[in-house]
DNA sequence: TGTATGTGACGTCAATTTCC
DNA sequence: GGAAATTGACGTCACATACA
């Protein structure tokens, strides 16, 4: 896995994320007692991370795309690049090769 | 140190392509 | 035409890391 730091790929950028439309945040866990509230509060809470990273799942896809499309159309860019030079060469060298005739 | 977040890995499903 | 293979998108889990 790649660290977050160092050589972490431009696709993996953290962005300030808001709670999704819907969310509504709950009472705070210290006025819940009965066993019943606990297991509907965990169940919520749950709930409330598998939508969470459901998205941040569908974001870091689509970060990944960007990325990799990103990384594409710079080895094009470069495949010119490198077929102009071996041209430029090839002519070089035909000019600075002594005739044979 | 607990919580939030990002991401790799894996399984599933539907759409598309390939092969017979 | 239909079975098998491939592909792309998705949801979930586990783990690493950042941050208060």
């Amino acid at each position: 896995m790649a660290a977050a730091t160092g050589d972490m790929p431009t696709y993996q950028i953290r962005a300030p994320t808001a709670l999704p439309q819907g969310v509504v945040m709950a009472a705070s866990p210290g006025s819940l007692h009965s066993p019943q509230q606990l297991a509907e509060e965990a169940t919520r809470k749950r709930e409330l991370r598998l939508m969470k990273n459901r998205e941040a799942a569908k974001e870091c896809r689509r970060r990944k795309k960007e990325y990799v499309k990103c990384l594409e159309s710079r080895v094009a860019v470069l495949e010119v690049q490198n077929k102009k030079l071996i041209e430029e060469l090839e002519t070089l060298k035909d000019i600075c090769s002594p005739k044979t005739d």
